[in-house]
DNA sequence: TCCTGGAGCGC
DNA sequence: AGGCGCTCCAGGA
C-alpha cells in the first residue's frame, strides 16, 4: 500500500520441491513389527527410536530409489518414511494407513516416470504434480486471502519477471503462509478494466483488423460485497479512454483531430487518442493498460473475440513483446500458440491467450451470463435490454468503414465502443460476478481465475484435495492410468490412419486432433449409471390444492445420512454396485459436507439480523456454500474427474431412488394421500381440498412422518399449488401461491414449449395465453371458446402478413 | 414405419 | 470438460 492505494506485487517462490511417494512392497515395513513398535512409542524418546527403526527398515528401499533417481539425473533428494492414508481407485496401492517413502527433490530436476517400479516398491504417486497445486495445497492457501511473506528480497529491476509495481523473491515456499488474523484486515479493492474492440474485416486474409479500442476503468471495486450502480459509478473512481486509428491509405475526416484535442484538454487526460496505424494503436493501448495495471479484464465475449484478435494483430503487426506482454503481468518474449485444439464457440480463451494475461483475472460477461442466467440469446444487445433495461445499437464490422467518412459518425463509433465496454462492466456488477466467484473460490481453495472460467469440476477437485491432504491422504494423480491407456491407444489409432493417407495427415496435424476430440465426445454420450427416479404423472387438470414437498439438498444429505465416502465404501474390483458402509467412523466427504452445511446455517442466521451490504454479502456467501455442497455429487460421476468414483455416485443415486419410492409408499399407504407426480427428490400430493390451511396441515403431518425416519435427510414444503396442469414427465404448469400468507400468486411453467429457446416468440405467446386461460378457473366451454377465438384471430393476422 | 442421435429442458 | 431422465424433432435405413 502506498498512501491509500493498493499496488500489484509479484512474489517469486524459489526452491519448490517435488513431493512423491513410493509405495513399498509388503516386506519393507512388516506389519507386526510396525504395530509392536508403534504401541511402545508413546513418549517422545520412543518416537525418536521409531523413526530410527523406520529408517533402518527402509534402507534397502532407499538405496534402490536413490539409485534409480541418480540414473534419471536427479540429485539432491531427501527420503523420509512417513505414515499416509490411501482410499482411491488404484489397485496397486493398498487401502488404509501404511508407511510409505516420501521423496522430495527440486522441481528443476526432471519428473520421474509415473510407471517406475523396483524390487522394494511397486508404485509411485505424485510424480507429475504441478508445482502450483502443491504450493497451494501444502501452504493451505484457499483462494484470495492475505498472505504473510517473510524473508523476502526485492528483485533487482534487471531480473524482473513481471510488470508489477513490486517484485520480491523468497527462497522457500515456507516463507509464505496464510495470515491468520486476516479477517480483521480490510479486503482490498480491485481495479477493473472493461475492454471493447471495434474491428473491420480484411477480406483478403479473412481476419479482423482493429480500428478502435475502448477501455472503461473502475479503480475501487469491492470484491466482498455486491456494488450498487451509484457505488461503482461514483465520480473520481472511473476513467475511460478510446484509441482509434485511421484506415490504411486514407486520412482522418476533417474536424476529428480538433475534437480529440478539445476533449483531452477538457478531461485533463487522454480520453481520445488518434493513431496513424494499427501498430501504433496497439502500442498506445498497451501503454495505457499498463498504466492502469488492472486486476480484472472484463468484456462481453472478450475471451472468444477481443483478446484473440488483440494478440493476433499484435503478432501480425510485429508489436514488440515488451509491449504486447503488458496485457498481462508477466513479462514474455515469445508469443504462445494462440489457437486452441478445441475451436468450439464459447468455450473460453485458449491456454495460450490465458498465459498472456497471467496475473490478471478475466471476466467474460458472455460466459458468465450463460452460466448464471437463462435467456433466449446472450448477445450484449439482448442482455442490455432484459437485464439492464437499456437500448444498445448493434454495429457490425461491415458498418464501420463508411463511418470513417465524417467526424460525426466516427465519434459515434467511439461512443458505441465505450458504451459496449460500459454495458459489459455494468453486467458484471449486475450479476455480482466478482463477489460470488471469490466466495466460491475461498470455499474450494482453487484459483479465482478458474472459477471465473466456469471450471466447476476443478473447484470440487481442489475442495477435496485440501480436505484429503489435511487428513494425511495420498491424493490421486491427475492423469490416472486409465486415461493414459486411452491416450496411447488413441495415438496408435491415429498413427495407423495417418499411415493410410500420409499426405493428408502431414498437411495439417491440428485437424487430426480435432477429429479426435470429436470422437471422444461422441463415445461418452450415453449414461453410464442410473440416476434419479421420475414417477409416472397422473396427467390432468387439477383445481384444488396440491402440495409440493421436496428433500432439502437430497444428494449431499444422502452422503451424510449413509456416510458415503472413498474412505468408508468398499468397492469391489469388478465394478459392481457396492454395499452401504457399516463403519461408524465418519468419512471425509460426509464431514466436509457437514461443515459446509453448518457454515451455511450460521451465515443464514447472521443474514436474518443483517441489513444493507452486509446482508447481501451473507446472501452471496450462503449461496456459494450451497452451490459447492450440491456440485460434489456431479464430480463423483464425472469420468474425467480426478476423484471419479462411479460406484459412489451410483450408490448415492440408488439411495435417492429408494428414498423417493419409500416416501411415496408411506404417503399413499400409511397416510392415505394421493401422490400425482414426483421427480428425483420431490412429490406432489393432491389434497382435493379448497381450504389452504387444511392443506398445509396435511403437509405438516407428512413432513413429520417422513422426517422421523432419517437422521440428516429432511423433507420440507416447497410450495402449494392452487391449480395445476400436469401433462407429462417434466412438463407441467401451476399457479403457485405464496407461503408467507400474502395472497401473491404466480404461474410456474416447467418444461413446456413456451419455456424453451427453440420455439418462436409467437408460439410462446399463444401458448402462454392458452395456459392462462386453462388455469383461469373458468368453465370448460368458456376456456375452449376463448382459446378458439384467439387462434382464429392469429390465423387472420398471419394471413394478412 | 422404426430406430438413433442431438437439443434442451428438469432435477 | 460435473451427473442422469425425459420429451421432441430430424433424418436415415
Amino acid at each position: 500500500v502506498i498512501g491509500k492505494r493498493f499496488h500489484s506485487c509479484c512474489v517469486v517462490v524459489k526452491n519448490m520441491q517435488r513431493c512423491i511417494y513410493a509405495i513399498p512392497s509388503s516386506s519393507v515395513f512388516p506389519r507386526d513389527t510396525i504395530s509392536r513398535i508403534e504401541k511402545n512409542s508413546t513418549s517422545s524418546d520412543a518416537s525418536l527410536s521409531l523413526r530410527a527403526t523406520l529408517h533402518e527398515l527402509s534402507s534397502g528401499l532407499k538405496s534402490e530409489v536413490a539409485e534409480k533417481l541418480s540414473d534419471l539425473n536427479v540429485s539432491n533428494f531427501v527420503m523420509t518414511p512417513v505414515k499416509r492414508n490411501y482410499a482411491f481407485e488404484r489397485t496397486d496401492v493398498p487401502i488404509g494407513e501404511q508407511y510409505v517413502l516420501k521423496i522430495n527433490y527440486p522441481y528443476k530436476d526432471p519428473a520421474v516416470p509415473a510407471d517406475l517400479r523396483g524390487d522394494h516398491f511397486h508404485a509411485l504417486l505424485g510424480t507429475n504434480n504441478s508445482a502450483l497445486e502443491l504450493f497451494l495445497i501444502k501452504r493451505k492457501i484457499k483462494g484470495p486471502s492475505w498472505l504473510s511473506i517473510s524473508k523476502f528480497v526485492a528483485c533487482p529491476s534487471t531480473q524482473r519477471v513481471s510488470w508489477c509495481k513490486f517484485e520480491v523473491t523468497v527462497d522457500s515456499p515456507k516463507d509464505i503462509s496464510v495470515l491468520m488474523t486476516s479477517n480483521t484486515l480490510e479486503v482490498p479493492p480491485v481495479v477493473v478494466a472493461a475492454v471493447n474492440l471495434k474491428t473491420i474485416i480484411n477480406e483478403k486474409h479473412n481476419v479482423h483488423e482493429i480500428v478502435s479500442a475502448s477501455v472503461i476503468c473502475c479503480h475501487q471495486v469491492k470484491i466482498d460485497t455486491p456494488m450498487r450502480s451509484e457505488d461503482w459509478q461514483k465520480r473520481g473512481t472511473i476513467s475511460h479512454f478510446t484509441v482509434m486509428r485511421k484506415l490504411e491509405g486514407s486520412i482522418f475526416p476533417i474536424g476529428l483531430t480538433k475534437e480529440a484535442s478539445d476533449r483531452n484538454q477538457k478531461a485533463g487526460s487522454n480520453v481520445l487518442a488518434l493513431e496513424s496505424s494499427e501498430r501504433a494503436l496497439l502500442n498506445r493501448l498497451m501503454i495505457e493498460l499498463s498504466k492502469l495495471d488492472c486486476d480484472v479484464l472484463v468484456g462481453h465475449n472478450i475471451s472468444g473475440f477481443d483478446l484473440d484478435v488483440l494478440l493476433h494483430r499484435a503478432q501480425t503487426c510485429k508489436v514488440p513483446s515488451s509491449m504486447w506482454s503488458k496485457i498481462g503481468r508477466l513479462r514474455r518474449s515469445v508469443m504462445p500458440r494462440l489457437t486452441k485444439g478445441n475451436t468450439l464457440y464459447g468455450s473460453g480463451a485458449s491456454p495460450g491467450i490465458m498465459s498472456c494475461i497471467a496475473g490478471r483475472l478475466l471476466c467474460d460477461t458472455y460466459l458468465c451470463s450463460r452460466d448464471l442466467l437463462r435467456e433466449v440469446s446472450y448477445s450484449l444487445t439482448q442482455l442490455a435490454e432484459t437485464q439492464l433495461k437499456k437500448d444498445r445499437r448493434e454495429v457490425s464490422p461491415h458498418d464501420i468503414p463508411p463511418m470513417f467518412q465524417s467526424a460525426g459518425t466516427l465519434l459515434k463509433l467511439v461512443e458505441y465502443g465505450e458504451t459496449d465496454a460500459w454495458l459489459s462492466l455494468e453486467l458484471m456488477f449486475h450479476l455480482s460476478v466478482l463477489p460470488l466467484t471469490r466466495q466460491l473460490t475461498n470455499i474450494s481453495g482453487n484459483l479465482w481465475g478458474k472459477t471465473l472460467q466456469g471450471a466447476r469440476a476443478q473447484r470440487v477437485e481442489y475442495l477435496l484435495l485440501h480436505s484429503f491432504h489435511a487428513k494425511k491422504f495420498i491424493i490421486p494423480d491427475k492423469f490416472a492410468a486409465r486415461n493414459k491407456e486411452l491416450n496411447s491407444a488413441k495415438r496408435k489409432l491415429n498413427a495407423d490412419t495417418e499411415g493410410g493417407n500420409a499426405a493428408d495427415g502431414a498437411a495439417d496435424p491440428s485437424i487430426d486432433d480435432e477429429v479426435h476430440h470429436g470422437d471422444q465426445g461422441k463415445a461418452r454420450k450415453g449414461p453410464s449409471y442410473a440416476g434419479g427416479l421420475v414417477l409416472e404423472p397422473k396427467k390432468g387438470l387439477y383445481d384444488k390444492y396440491i402440495l409440493l414437498l421436496d428433500f432439502n439438498s437430497l444428494y449431499p444429505s444422502i452422503i451424510q445420512e449413509f456416510n458415503i465416502c472413498f474412505t468408508t465404501v468398499e468397492r469391489s474390483s469388478d465394478g459392481n454396485l457396492p454395499n452401504l458402509p457399516t463403519s461408524k467412523a465418519s468419512g471425509v466427504l460426509p464431514e466436509l459436507l457437514k461443515s459446509l452445511v453448518e457454515r451455511r446455517r450460521m451465515v443464514k442466521s447472521w443474514l436474518k439480523t443483517a441489513s444493507g451490504l452486509k446482508r447481501q454479502q451473507f446472501d452471496i456467501q450462503q449461496q456459494a456454500l450451497k452451490l459447492t455442497a450440491n456440485s460434489m455429487y456431479g464430480c463423483l460421476g464425472f469420468s474425467n474427474s480426478r476423484f471419479f468414483a462411479k460406484p459412489l455416485a451410483e450408490l448415492i443415486t440408488l439411495q435417492g431412488r429408494e428414498i423417493l419410492q419409500n416416501t411415496v409408499d408411506l404417503v399413499q399407504n400409511n397416510l392415505n394421500l394421493e401422490v400425482i407426480y414426483g421427480d428425483t427428490d420431490s412429490i406432489m400430493i393432491y389434497t382435493g381440498l379448497d381450504d389452504i390451511s387444511k392443506a398445509k396441515a396435511i403437509a405438516g403431518k407428512v413432513i413429520q412422518e417422513v422426517n422421523k425416519k432419517y437422521r440428516c435427510l429432511e423433507i420440507d414444503l416447497d410450495g402449494v399449488y392452487k391449480r395445476m396442469l400436469l401433462l407429462k414427465k417434466k412438463k407441467y404448469a401451476a399457479i403457485k401461491v405464496a407461503l408467507d400468507g400474502s395472497l401473491r400468486e404466480n404461474i410456474e411453467r416447467k418444461g413446456l414449449d413456451m419455456v424453451r429457446r427453440d420455439w418462436s416468440l409467437l408460439s410462446k405467446e399463444i401458448g402462454d395465453f392458452c395456459l392462462n386461460q386453462i388455469l383461469s378457473g373458468g368453465t370448460c366451454d368458456d376456456v375452449v371458446e376463448s382459446i378458439h377465438n384467439s387462434l382464429v384471430q392469429v390465423q387472420a393476422q398471419m394471413k394478412k402478413w
